[in-house]
RNA sequence: GCCGAAGUGGCGGAAUGGUAGACGCGCUGGUCUCAAAAACCAGUGGGGGAAACCCCGUGCCGGUUCAACUCCGGCCUUCGGCACCA
């Protein structure tokens, strides 16, 4: 009788239909069984699976598994962010309609997904772009509407002129280009939607601390993203109308030292003060030095300091002192007020300004033990010291003088403690087609009315197809943007912006636990037993995007009373990037390798277990065709340990347990042990050494297996022990042999395997024999040795005693069951 | 500049303060074969030695400890985030 051979695809395609059939991954709600809610980041479909995908879906589909099999009922959807550009740079270049190019690609991955046999609950997939989905993004956008959280307003955008639509701040990146193409971004003023996050900015803030089991580069980007300072507001009057300008300030404690004043180039007292005067000019001529600039090149460190002085002076509440209003290329328009007071000797900034312009440098500040002088200085001191040149504050230290100037400016109406967040207001609107389109009606009588959320869905026409150059068709449309108005009756327009993606992607996984409710966006009872997301999986590259707006979303339904908790991921786990030659994948570098090819040569088993076998999850990890090959090697002898090693064996031919009984007892150790390993590893996400674990108990099995007969029950243990546990990394093939070797239903089914703690301690164990601390040898000794007799043991060695020579012996320390060290 | 992560064989990577390099890849040798592939077995950090063994070795310099890849202090390098944010 021969053998067969390992036959991937015939195995596969079994299992998966059989799979299919029977729903086997469908989760159910039941409040008596401990739930957990196991979630990997959907994925734009854009063509069939890449490696990301297929990485990052392992890492879930593991956790998914795993804790199927110890008995939590488990929560593992999928679905589709399936608004978005690229399905209109599709249609741009060849015609197909977005949504036919989106639904075509959506089948391509679900194919890719299916054919790896990944344990999802296909019952709930959903799609982005798909009415029953939108409808509720629509009327989440209403509530916020509603709550004056979606406002509409004109700003300086970000504008890419690619993607002919203005952009998120998330979304450019430092060097100012637009994440999506590359290209950088103007600014242009537009009337556009905000939510405005800025509100929940000290919540998202405060909560990160809530995330204690997140990655601590994940919160730290969060943090840096919000920016929140501590400082001041202070109030400045303007000389020639006697108008109050506000500033924000970090250094209060400085406010004595202001010898001039700045304002952004957009803040609107620019164009007054200019206007009709003989700087009118001057101020032209600096506005054309920026233009043409992007704000990045503006504001990059190592542009020079640019500015006009507007003609008009402030006074300083504090001291009452007439000081020079400019304008200067460095001063942010959108950050605090657009307005700063000016103190060359503690900020860099201004120093570099006054030095340019001749203004005075006045010292307010003196570092510990040394003495400025304001002449002398060749570069701003920024740090602590004692106040002078301050009024009462002298003497102050500059700590407690922030407080102290605090207290003056509050008790006098000068202005107050203040904080400010680098966070802005989240721009929502998008000039494209392919997105959700805003449920918003403009009427020239009752103004900006939202729809009624009994005519929600606002549908997006699929009839259409973009218009010239790429555009949107739906401004151009009459059957779409004709509207009645729904308070007065009267002819409007509708809204024809469409939705920020992130907005799409922001609450799908509240969708998830009732996808088909079509009463309101998630069931509450089903939102109690499965939220928060126990685990979150995905791509480092969302660190601040979509988690921030989402935990913005979770904050804002919590307020809305239609959820009681917080934060909507528990933990969070953040994959590293695959590679290739060390360099991303991508087709201009002809560097991508395709999972769907490895599929069809080694087979879905081989690809789960080299991504997972490769690394840990959070790093970056470089693709070797020679290291799959390895994985598949390993299947293969999963396979004829079962086949050629174990099922001949079961016929007869063993040895009774009892006899030369060591050689059996350490087999058995051995898989016990195994057990406990792998189960400690998957636990702790460290997929790669759970597997090396299994690798080694293969390897075992093996040696056991030829050194002599093996004792039938010891045997049938330890292979049954590697189906088990090799189960959640290739389900195909072990549930294929677990068949094979006559288990127990399906193996995904069979609880999570146990160990005995007193079988998994070995008998022997190497004693490790230092003499000061260096390793002079190795004993195999008894695993139960008492202390005593190890150090025995460890003294009487000859290797031992020949470095202790005649000298002697000052201390002997004894690790139990590992080490003595000899201290001579 | 600030914040965070990481530096270990030819490579991916292992190591609750206690045998550095598990497991895999690659390479070398052996078994099987007419031969090869596959498979199975063995070896594989560097240097020395016939061998037993010895010396060196986890980015660099110090420190703590009987013992440091691991803890502490100071650097260097790489990657990521933030950055003229007042």
């Amino acid at each position: 009788m021969t053998a067969p051979e390992y036959d991937h695809k015939e195995i596969e395609a079994k299992w998966r239909k059989r799979w299919e059939e029977e729903s086997s991954y469908a989760a159910v709600e039941d409040a008596s069984i401990p739930k957990k809610y196991v979630l990997v980041m959907f994925p734009y479909p854009s063509g069939p699976a890449h490696m990301g995908h297929v990485a990052n879906y392992c890492l879930g589909d593991v956790v998914a598994r795993f804790s199927m099999r110890r008995g939590f009922n488990v929560l593992h959807p999928m679905g589709y962010d399936s608004f978005g550009l690229p399905a209109e740079n599709a249609a741009i270049s060849s015609g197909v309609h977005p949504a036919e190019w989106t639904r075509e690609n959506i089948a391509l991955i679900r194919e890719d997904l299916k054919k790896l046999g990944y344990a999802y609950d296909w019952t709930r997939e959903l799609s982005t772009c798909e009415p029953p989905y939108y409808k509720w993004t629509q009327w989440l956008f209403l509530k916020m509407f509603e709550r004056g959280l979606a406002y509409k307003a004109d700003a300086a955008t970000n504008w890419c002129s690619s993607c002919g639509t203005v952009l998120a701040n998330e979304q450019v990146l430092s060097d100012g280009s637009c994440e999506r193409c590359g290209t950088f971004v103007d600014i242009r003023w537009l009337n556009q939607w905000f939510f405005r996050i800025t509100d929940y900015a000290e919540r998202l803030l405060e909560d990160v601390d809530l995330l204690e089991e997140w990655p601590e580069r994940v919160l730290t980007m969060q943090r840096n993203w919000i920016g929140k300072s501590d400082g001041a507001e202070v109030v400045f009057t303007l000389e020639s109308s006697g108008e109050k300008i506000e500033i924000y300030t970090t250094r209060p404690d400085t406010l004595y030292g202001v010898t001039f004043f700045l304002l952004a180039p957009e803040h609107p007292l620019v164009d007054r003060l200019a206007r009709g005067t003989a700087i009118e000019a001057e101020v032209e001529a600096f506005r054309k030095r920026l233009a043409g600039r992007s704000e990045f090149e503006r504001t990059a460190m190592e542009a020079e300091k640019d500015g006009v002085f507007l003609g008009d002076h402030v006074f300083n509440p504090v001291n009452g002192e007439r000081v020079p209003v400019y304008t200067a290329n460095f001063v942010l328009k959108e950050y605090g007020t657009g307005a700063v007071m000016a103190v060359p000797a503690h900020d860099q900034r201004d120093f570099e300004f006054a030095g340019k312009y001749g203004l005075p440098v006045r010292v307010v500040i003196q570092p510990p033990g040394e003495t400025l002088a304001a002449g002398d200085m060749e570069e701003a001191y920024e740090g602590p010291g004692v106040m002078v040149d301050s009024g009462d504050f002298d003497g102050t230290d500059s700590e407690q003088g922030k407080a102290a100037v605090i207290e003056l400016l509050e008790s006098r109406g000068w202005g107050r403690g203040a904080v400010n967040y680098r966070l802005r207001d989240w721009l929502v609107s998008r000039q494209r087609y392919w997105g959700a389109p805003i449920p918003i009606i403009y009427c020239e009588r009752c103004g900006t009315v939202p729809v009624p959320e009994s005519d929600l869905p606002v549908i997006l026409p699929e009839d259409l197809s973009l218009a010239e150059g790429g555009k949107s068709p739906l401004p151009l449309s009459e059957s779409f943007y004709k509207a009645a108005c729904p308070t007065c009756g009267g002819d409007a327009r509708r809204e024809t912006d469409t939705m920020d993606t992130f907005v799409d992607s922001s609450w799908y996984y509240f969708r998830y636990v009732s996808p088909l409710d079509d009463s309101a966006p998630f069931d509450r009872s089903a939102v109690e037993y499965w939220m928060p997301v126990d685990q979150y999986i995905g791509g480092i590259e969302h660190a601040i995007l979509h988690l921030l707006y989402s935990r913005f979303f979770t904050k804002v339904l919590r307020d809305l009373g239609l959820i009681d908790f917080e934060e909507p991921f528990s933990n969070l786990l953040c994959q590293g990037m695959i590679t290739k030659d060390g360099a991303k994948m991508s087709k201009s570098k002809g560097n991508v390798v395709t999972p769907g090819d490895y599929i069809e040569r080694l087979g879905a088993d081989t690809l789960r277990l080299y991504v997972l076998f490769m690394g840990p999850p959070e790093l970056n990890k470089d693709w070797s065709d020679q290291g799959v090959e390895g994985a598949h090697r390993f299947l293969g002898r999963v396979w004829r340990l079962v086949h050629e090693r174990y099922l001949p064996q079961s016929n007869g031919n063993t040895e009774e347990a009892g006899e030369k009984a060591s050689r059996h007892r350490a087999m058995r150790s051995l898989t016990h042990r195994t057990i406990a390993m792998v189960t400690r590893d998957v636990e702790r996400f460290a997929f790669n050494t759970a597997i090396s674990f299994i690798m080694e108990l293969v390897n075992e099995i093996y040696h056991y297996t030829s050194e002599g007969p093996p004792a039938r029950e010891v045997l049938e243990e330890a292979v049954s022990s590697v189906l088990s546990l090799l189960a959640p990394f290739a389900p195909f093939i072990s549930e294929e042999l677990w068949t094979a070797v006559g288990g127990d239903g399906s193996v995904h089914r069979q609880p999570w395997p146990s160990y005995d703690e007193e079988l998994a301690r070995p008998e022997e164990v190497t004693l490790v024999v230092q003499v000061n601390g260096k390793v002079r040898d190795r004993l195999t000794v008894p695993a139960d040795s008492s202390d005593e007799e190890l150090r025995g043991l460890a003294l009487e060695c000859e290797n031992a005693r020949r470095f202790i020579g005649g000298s002697e012996i000052r201390k002997v320390i004894v690790v139990p069951g590992k080490l003595v060290n000899i201290v001579v």
